[in-house]
DNA sequence: GAGGCGTGGTA
DNA sequence: TTACCAAGCCT
């Protein structure tokens, strides 16, 4: 639990103190467009602001209103979002943009509850559009916080729980007391990523470090305390990269219930194992239907492409293969489309694929 | 409420 | 290589 004597006030005294906003400049500060702190802060959930900053610049010169937005195609945003990850986001993101577009007459809600009902934004992204676009008096709480507010307050509870959250919740506010939202929520954050770390934090440099209780106790990096991590599953994709004489490839998007929704890939066969050959992925039941074995050459098998998910490991191996004659186009989604080489830019591929396709463009096509 | 959902950087 | 983690949300 919380220390008495921990002292808020000279907490956020000191913090506004250290913050110039000019420390981490960035497109999305000193913005008031609500429109564009809610794309920033949908774009940087659990994301680098470097990895997600490029991504902020693309979607606001496509789609500079969420009017315009709303009209979107929805491949056209999913390709948008290609590589970013997390790909509900970039679904989400356009739900809300038509609901905001349709049902609040292009406006966003002003309030925190109001923020809270569309879909992607959570407690995080309601307080952050609240208080920076429209002033609001609530406070943030996001990884950066969780920490700051636990070694400061030396305070154990384990920030994972649904209790825990509504507790770091309450010392957020505490914290916050009556100054200035929007200033506090972003000092708060940077203050997080530059100073109060979670490896190697600059304690030497901290402005509040006379107050912390995790300094005193030399608890710094036992806290805050996480539940326990997920487990980490592996999974075996052989991808089929079907070709014919015109360098048309087939593409399957795939489907709800597993990762990558909504984007395209190669059809897929998936095994227990990286070593399944040829011959037995013709066997499986997970090989297309349309897809006759007997006109396929098979020209080359790649290496293994391993990409590490945060809860999944995939192994992943492309066969290439040649159809004899022209593949035919047949009714998707039931199955694969027939997509030329030079029309791949239009769909939103795996990273695991576009990794592939970055090594071999100049070997495919024959 | 626990687990699913990406990608890249870092130690 | 492995593990952690980064401006979380949804089911």
């Amino acid at each position: 639990m919380a220390i008495a004597n921990v002292s808020w006030q000279h907490f956020r005294e000191e913090l506004l103190a250290w913050y110039r906003p000019e420390r981490r400049p960035m497109p999305w500060k000193e913005e008031t467009d609500p429109y564009r702190i809610w794309l920033s802060e949908i774009i940087l959930q659990q994301t680098r602001v470097e990895q997600g900053w490029p991504y902020f610049e693309r979607f606001v010169t496509a789609y500079p209103t969420v009017t315009v937005l709303a009209a979107a195609e929805d491949d056209a945003v999913m390709k948008l979002w290609e590589g970013l990850g997390y790909y509900s986001r970039a679904r989400n993101l356009l739900k809300a943009a038509r609901t905001v577009a349709d049902e609040h007459g292009g406006k966003f809600p002003a309030t925190y509850a109001g923020l809270l009902d569309l879909p992607g934004i959570g407690p995080y992204t309601a307080a952050a559009v609240a208080s920076f676009a429209f002033g609001r008096q609530v406070a943030v709480l996001d990884g950066n916080v969780f920490r700051i507010l636990a070694r400061y307050a030396g305070d154990a509870t384990p920030t994972t729980t649904e209790p825990g959250r509504k507790h770091f919740q309450q010392l957020a506010e505490r914290a916050l007391g009556e100054v200035p939202a929007a200033r506090f929520n972003q000092a708060i954050m940077d203050f997080g990523a530059l100073v109060c770390t979670p490896k190697q934090a600059d304690c030497a440099r901290c402005p509040v470090a006379s107050g912390c209780q995790a300094l005193a106790q030399d608890r710094v990096y036992d806290l805050p305390v996480k539940g326990k991590k997920t487990t980490v599953r592996p999974r075996y994709f052989h991808y089929l990269v079907v070709s014919d004489a015109r360098d048309r490839y087939l593409l399957e998007q795939r489907p709800a219930g597993d990762i990558w929704q909504s984007l395209y890939q190669f059809p897929l066969v998936e095994t227990d194992s990286v070593d399944t050959s040829l011959e037995q992925l013709i066997q499986h039941t997970d090989w297309p239907a349309t897809l006759d074995p007997t006109r396929l050459r098979q020209l080359r098998r790649s290496g293994v492409y391993r990409h590490q998910l945060s809860h999944q490991t995939i192994g992943a191996v492309f066969h290439v293969l040649a159809s004899h004659g022209l593949l035919a186009p047949a009714a998707p989604p039931d199955s694969p489309m027939v997509v030329p080489r030079d029309e791949f830019d239009r769909y939103a591929l795996p990273r695991i694929i576009t990794r592939f396709l970055e090594d071999t463009t100049l070997t495919l096509g024959f």
